[in-house]
DNA sequence: ATAAAAATCACCCAAAAGTATGACCCTTGC
DNA sequence: GCAAGGGTCATACTTTTGGGTGATTTTTAT
């Protein structure tokens, strides 16, 4: 139940908000109903509103992108990044790895998930088992802090640990 | 005249939804009122629809973005970022993904896999079903020559087409 | 106008990926 | 000696992914 609610504490944060403002409208509905009769006035500016609530809602929603975690970080980080992106092109990033605790064979298989093999694959030019894969697979993904394969490869390819 | 107009038919289009979507809710109005007991649904419905829109618009606009934000701060030290960004766009891009014959759809879900997104998650950031991804991401592997997401990526990054 | 391509969705089935748990061996540092 | 961590493997289970097929609708091009 706990986690249930953790999982869709985000969406259910939007709704609740969502209700308290329908609250608010329906307490001013009379109030604007009473003092003037510009309605369309009324259903336009509710129009607005809420059109500038969904983009809102969906730019919070896409937030976990790249691209827009670049545009809230403040100043200091861009140099960080600018540097560590001029700086990377020449030497892996060690101290990324380093800093996830990726023990070499977890670097190993990291490496041959970003080259497109199976688990199967990856076990064959091993010489180990596909479930020996699979254990390194999943504590490489918790160290990640990754659900998916995918998303490890894209989240070591944009640390350039691999 | 018509080229003009094809051109700019997507914003043109949303203008004009959105124009005849107030158009009609401006006759609803009054036989609504008339009816008045159901003034909240109306209202809610408004704000519903709003959002949706609202949401739906960002999403539309969400890709152009890129570059912007990246030039929205500080300039010179960024330079390096917007170079690679702009070397990465106008070379090999489009030359590689015509060759491959990858349809705009398709290559939004490449895009979209290459971020680690799963089949389902793709599907709600679309507004498809799962169904339709699989569809997709089925017809892309065989253009690509590929068996996997996972060589998929690899081959469009080698290739610079995401 | 009409044919082709793109986009959408559904259903079924099989394979691959991922989760959870437990076990064993080997090295290394204290 | 022994605890800790890395590497290996297994079983059982769930979820995701991918293949195959067919169908409808919309868009695009001829």
């Amino acid at each position: 139940m706990i986690t249930i609610l953790h999982k869709y504490k985000q969406p259910l944060l939007y709704g609740l908000s969502l209700a308290a403002l329908l609250f608010v409208l329906h307490i001013l509905e009379y109030r604007l109903l009473i003092i003037n009769h510009s309605f369309e006035v009324y259903i336009t500016c509710i129009a607005v509103v809420f059109t500038a609530l969904g983009i809102w809602l969906s730019l919070q929603l896409v937030k976990p992108k790249v691209e827009i975690q670049v545009q809230t970080v403040e100043v200091e980080k861009y140099v960080y990044i600018i540097e560590k992106a001029a700086a990377n092109d020449e030497q892996v990033n060690e101290t990324e790895r380093a800093k996830m605790g990726l023990s070499n064979r977890e670097t190993e298989v990291l490496q041959l998930m970003a080259d497109g093999l199976s688990n199967q694959e990856i076990a064959n030019q091993l010489f180990v088992s596909l479930n020996t894969v699979k254990t390194h697979s999943a504590k490489l993904f918790e160290k990640m802090d990754v659900k998916r394969r995918t998303q490890a490869i894209e989240k070591a390819n944009r640390l350039k640990i691999i």
